[in-house]
DNA sequence: CGGCCTTACTG
DNA sequence: CAGTAG
DNA sequence: GCCG
């Protein structure tokens, strides 16, 4: 508001003020701006406005649509393809890297590419079409001094008005810098462009330098400041990547802030820890090896009792560690972990049986097979995949629950002897006369270490040892025992749930009767999980028995504890506390069953409540080999309420009870995602918490400006990461400056650099028609569109409709609306409604889903209550699916699949608006995915999905399923181990985040907080209701014209197929408009600084604009027009229409 | 250096 | 292919 | 551009 108020709101303007000022607001630069800007200023201002519209239309041509940023190496396009909304199926092909330096492609491909991937210019653009090849693009020569603000109008469609004529001379050819050059010869383009950009920006700087330098002077010195507007623009050298806040903040904000962007996992300690332990650990695949041995890892954040913290290294402090020291960092033990466990101030789990004390595992890992199981061929050193089959390195070890020395063993001074004697002995072997140490190092496991290393070692151990001994306090431990049979991938598995367990303050009991909870994988077969227990008992001495399941009933029953699935620890964990084993337990008789049964009785089955084939079919048969995947479906009386059906469906564990560790990792920070961080408790008043400060706000706005830019330029993914600075700084919750003095130059020169061309650019596309949907806008329901429709009224929509749909279909039809609705906004922007058949059994006799829809817009139609279709009106889907599946339910989920419809009500009540409503239908079984889906909010979705991605599944809003492509090498197609994950076992949006292992947030809570730059980010949706938050005071109060959200969606329907030609036309009509609307002079102005006020004057509101014309703006444009440069005029007027010389007058005077 | 949300649909 | 939906 |  102020913040985005001081900041130039046009380009005129914006450039016609001293840099400094704004930021400098409470100096005195007022006054020298005026003289400055009077005499000095009023010089360059032509050199400007040239300079400005030479961008203006460079940065034009290349809008919208082009992908092209700059390589960071040779500065050539970075990305030709640098499609933001990559599907992956496309990334096969090299994809966003300099074909200049990178060599990816030939230069045969490389002069095409430019044709590809030229910017479309969406308005009647007769140039592109016509772009010479990329040979003939020569002209290099004569930098384009040429005023470009022809080119940029006939662009703006203007060239509708006079170039009936097949306009000759693409204005272009006449200067090397343009943009259409960069269609067709990007290098040599890419280069005049950042030649021009170097020039153009010199003669910024040059002309400002007086006025930034003493403000820069007085702060903390130039440099800074350079870099940042460099960084910003982004067009000189490339250098590493800057963290742009970074730059803002001056040291002691800049920890501050740091401080705060770390502190949003790590609350407090992790500065003060040891450099080595305090990294993150990282959970490659690679990085698993980490599990087979005590290694350092991240202290866990504690207090907060959250799984947010990354790794709590289990207290092993064991002896075999050293045997290694010679190969490895003898300090293996840091201090870190030390405290970590020393303090375990984590939440303990409740109700877990008291008074246990269990010092960490103590089974060691043993030893890792040297050959691999599979193909024979040897590891390397510290691999844990085979580099030739992938099999993972398995490990001789025997039946560690055994084998592995009870809690109580491990005595202290026992260990310590230990560890004495095996210094000792290292020192006496190098005494020995191991002269020769790096022999002897490189000979490998006899190897000795250095005396200092072994010393430090055994302080370091001796230490640790001792307090581990003095903090060891009795607690509450969650006693867990999971047997791991010999499975390779289960041991990993048993050790990643150790190590959280271990960090929750529970403990991994030593034997099955120490524990209070067995802990079964799904995987394990009740015989061999039979076969277990007799071993087990076995080694107790107690009596075996032939019949391993029988043993396993004697065992079960014989341990004093509760036996469930994995899914319950999962979910414990992901939970952050003990959940009801109620839901989890695996229940004994089951696996008798098993007995009669066939073959082994896979324990998941004891868990399948009954299949329901429809729909999900027979997954069992092809999963088997997955067995991660059990599918269970619903009992196949899908009740009605949710609940209800919850209550008899076993719950399906976290990630289908399928662990890895980058899954765990996931989890244990998955505060980090924004989907997790939703709003606030109340429905209401959720929003985004206090409004920025204000001297923030002016950083955003900039920022929001610069995003602007890149957006204008395609370079999606600069826009975003500068929407996510933008929102972060719109929601730091302390003043950037407290040396605003310090920020503002750099902040200054940030916001102007670009941003003025930025902004002019970013607001004129608004207005231009952004596609041919935008083309085909009626001004009438463009403005209606943009109206937001009032939370009652979007009530009133969905009654009507939910009376439609009761009549056609009864209850069988249930219907939600989602959208901003339902996450409880005041306003939404459109209405948006999910439907589905309450029962599966309904869904097939209600026919297809667009049966369905068409039915209920035909009704609603009938009534005129939809009066325009924008997409859907004709169920001409007879789209097959051709998916490979051979698999009948693949198709049968396929060809079901969702209806949507796009259309334009009315409520049909005297003044009413229309509004934009957006029906769908789905399956019952995706219904979940749906609501979740299309309740967003839009970055929280993404958010969310991302997560799913990280996690190795696939989230959409038809299903989640697992994404099985490599992350690394053969991706780029997608393939799926099998059908979706089966859609059946999730009823409710929740069973979705718990799938996750994600904490539910409720509708409302899904409108993702501003700051959430960890993972994924926030998005427009942010701004907007930032935006709309402060406005609402004024709710009441008709609401401004600048505070309207431009409508980004809907089109107009009647329309409904808009030629190319028609399209110029319209452009030609909206560029008449302009020049009709505000004659010649004050069209040029809007033009070069095409404003928020301006666009939505023009085009939503032209009474507001005839009477109450911006003078400001124009003032500025018209006195840089008159003194300005002859050339330019000359050009725009010899393009332009005709222009009112009254208009002209009155502008002059002013 | 690669990733940054997803999928289908439409013109 | 770009744009649309959340 | 930023992050890992």
């Amino acid at each position: 508001m102020s913040g985005a108020g001081a900041c130039p709101k046009s380009l005129v303007e914006a450039y016609g003020k001293d840099p400094s000022h704004v930021a400098t607001s409470m100096d005195k630069p007022t006054e020298r701006r005026k003289g400055t800007k009077k005499s000095k200023q009023r010089v360059s201002d032509e050199e400007h406005l040239i300079s400005m519209l030479e961008r203006l239309s460079l940065e034009l041509s290349t809008s919208r649509g082009t992908r092209i940023g700059r390589c960071p190496f040779c500065n050539c396009c970075k990305k030709y393809v640098a499609r933001q909304r990559s599907k992956s199926k496309d990334k096969v092909g090299p994809k966003g890297r300099s074909k200049s330096c990178g060599g990816l492609v030939s230069d045969r491909e490389r002069a095409e590419l430019p044709v590809d991937h030229r910017p479309k210019i969406r308005v009647s653009e007769p140039l592109p079409s016509k772009v010479p090849k990329p040979g003939k693009e020569k002209k290099s020569g004569a930098d384009g001094q040429k005023p470009l603000g022809r080119p940029r109008l006939r662009r703006r469609g203007l060239g509708g008005l006079e170039d009936k004529t097949p306009s000759p001379r693409p204005p272009r050819a006449r200067s090397a810098g343009r943009a259409p050059m960069i269609n067709t010869a990007p290098q040599l383009s890419v280069e005049a462009r950042s030649r021009r950009r170097a020039t153009s920006a010199s003669r910024l700087s040059a002309q400002r330098a007086p006025a930034r330098a003493s403000s820069e002077s007085r702060l903390r010195g130039p440099s800074a400041a350079e870099g940042l507007a460099d960084s910003v623009r982004g067009s000189k050298g490339r250098r590493a990547p800057r963290n742009l806040l970074a730059e803002l903040y001056r040291p002691d904000q800049d920890s501050h802030e740091m401080q705060r962007r770390r502190g949003i996992n790590a609350q407090q300690e992790p500065s003060t820890l040891p450099g080595p332990a305090a990294r993150a650990p990282r959970f490659g695949y690679q990085e698993a090896a980490q599990f087979w041995e005590p290694v350092a890892t991240e202290p866990t954040t504690q207090g907060a009792a959250r799984f947010n913290g990354g790794f709590a290294p289990p207290p092993r402090i064991h002896v075999p560690t050293l045997q290694t020291a010679g190969n490895r960092s003898p300090a293996r033990v840091h201090q870190a972990d030390l405290d970590t466990h020393l303090q375990p101030e984590r939440r303990d789990f409740d109700g877990a049986s008291p008074g246990e004390i269990i010092y960490g595992p103590s089974d060691s890992p043993g030893q890792l097979d040297p050959n691999c199981r599979g193909c024979g061929s040897s590891y390397t050193e510290d691999s844990i995949f085979c580099r030739h089959c992938g099999s993972k390195r398995a490990q001789t070890r025997t039946g560690h629950l055994e084998a592995s020395p009870k809690a109580e063993d491990l005595d202290l001074d026992n260990a310590t002897r230990q560890l004495e004697q095996l210094v000792e002995e290292t020192h006496r072997a190098l005494r020995a006369g191991t002269h020769n140490q790096d022999a002897s190092l490189s000979e490998g496991s006899q190897a000795a270490p250095s005396l200092d290393a072994v010393d430090r070692a055994l302080e370091e151990l001796q230490r640790g040892l001792l307090e581990i001994a003095a903090k060891a306090v009795p607690r509450r431990h969650l006693l867990v025992s999971i047997p791991f049979f010999g499975m390779v991938h289960l041991y990993t598995q048993r050790t990643i749930w150790e190590r959280e367990v271990t960090a929750a303050g529970g403990c991994l009991a030593n034997s099955p009767s120490s524990a209070t909870h067995m802990v079964i994988t799904p995987e394990v077969t009740a015989v061999r999980l039979g076969a277990w227990a007799s071993k087990t008992m076995q080694g107790k001495g107690e009596g075996d028995s032939k019949d391993p399941l029988s043993v396993l009933r004697a065992f079960a029953e014989s341990l004093k504890s509760v036996w469930v699935y994995s899914d319950w620890l999962v979910t414990c964990l992901a939970k952050q506390s003990r959940v009801s084993e109620e839901a989890f337990a695996w229940s004994r008789h089951a696996s008798e069953k098993g007995e009669h049964g066939h073959d082994p009785v896979s324990v998941q089955e004891c868990r399948v409540v009954d299949a329901t084939p429809p729909t999900v079919g027979k997954p069992l048969a092809g999963q088997g080999s997955t067995p991660s995947t059990p599918a269970r479906s619903p009992a196949p009386t899908q009740g009605e309420s949710d609940s209800e059906v919850e209550e008899v469906l076993p719950k399906l564990g976290v990630f289908g009870g399928e662990m890895t560790p980058k899954r765990a990792y996931l989890i244990r920070n998955r505060d980090k995602f924004a989907c997790q961080r939703g709003g606030g408790n109340s429905p209401e008043k959720s929003t985004t918490g206090s409004p920025p400060k204000p001297r923030n706000a002016e950083l955003v706005a900039m920022f929001n400006r610069l995003q602007q830019h890149y957006e204008s330029l395609g370079d999606g993914w600069r826009e975003r990461s500068y929407r996510l600075t933008a929102s972060v700084l719109r929601s730091l919750s302390f003043e950037v400056g407290s040396e605003a003095d310090l920020d503002r130059p750099e902040l200054k020169r940030l916001g102007l650099q670009t941003d003025e061309v930025a902004k002019a650019l970013g607001v004129f596309l608004e207005y231009h028609p952004r596609s041919r949907n935008y083309a085909r806008i009626g001004l009438h329901f463009f403005e209606e569109f943009s109206q937001r429709i009032p939370r009652t009224e979007v009530e009133e929509i969905v009654a009507v409709v939910r009376a439609a749909v009761s009549q056609r279909f009864g209850g069988h039809l249930r219907m939600e609306a989602c959208g901003s609705f339902r996450r409880g906004k005041t306003s939404c922007g459109d209405v948006d409604l999910l439907l589905c058949a309450r029962n599966a059994r309904d869904e097939h006799s209600l026919g297809s889903m667009h049966d369905i829809l068409a039915g209920l817009v035909a009704d609603l139609r009938g009534q005129s209550f939809i009066t325009h279709d924008l997409k859907g009106g004709n169920p001409n889907h007879g789209r097959q699916t051709g998916n490979g599946q051979d698999g009948i339910e693949g198709e049968e989920l396929r060809s079901s699949s969702a209806a949507t419809y796009f259309g334009v009500c009315r409520l049909p009540r005297a003044g009413s608006l229309h509004r934009r409503i957006d029906i769908k239908v789905y399956p019952v079984l995706e219904f979940p995915f749906a609501l979740l889906s299309f309740t967003g909010s839009g970055p929280f979705n993404r958010s969310m999905r991302l997560f799913a991605r990280r996690a190795g599944f696939s989230l959409s809003d038809h299903s989640i399923c697992r994404a099985t492509h490599a992350r690394g090498a053969g991706r780029g197609e997608r393939i799926w181990t099998g059908p979706p994950i089966a859609a059946a076992r999730f009823s409710s949006e929740g069973d979705i985040f718990e799938f996750l292992g994600l904490a539910y947030r409720e509708p409302w809570q899904r409108e993702v907080d501003a700051s959430w730059l960890a993972e994924t980010g926030t998005d427009k949706a942010a701004g907007n209701e930032t935006t709309q938050h402060s406005s609402q005071l004024s709710l009441s109060l008709p609401t401004p014209v600048e505070e309207r959200e431009p409508a980004k969606r809907g089109f107009s329907a009647d329309v409904q197929s808009l030629s190319d030609s028609d399209e110029e036309i319209w452009n030609s009509l909206l560029a008449m408009k302009i020049f009709d609307k505000f004659g010649l002079w004050r069209s040029i102005a809007i033009v070069l600084s095409f404003d928020d006020t301006d666009f939505q004057r023009l085009v939503l509101n032209e009474k507001a604009a005839a009477e109450q014309p911006d003078s400001r703006t124009l003032a500025r444009a018209s006195a840089d027009a008159e003194k300005g440069d002859a050339k330019i005029v000359a050009s725009i007027s010899s393009s332009g229409g005709e222009s009112s010389d009254d208009e002209h007058r009155y502008w002059c005077r002013a």
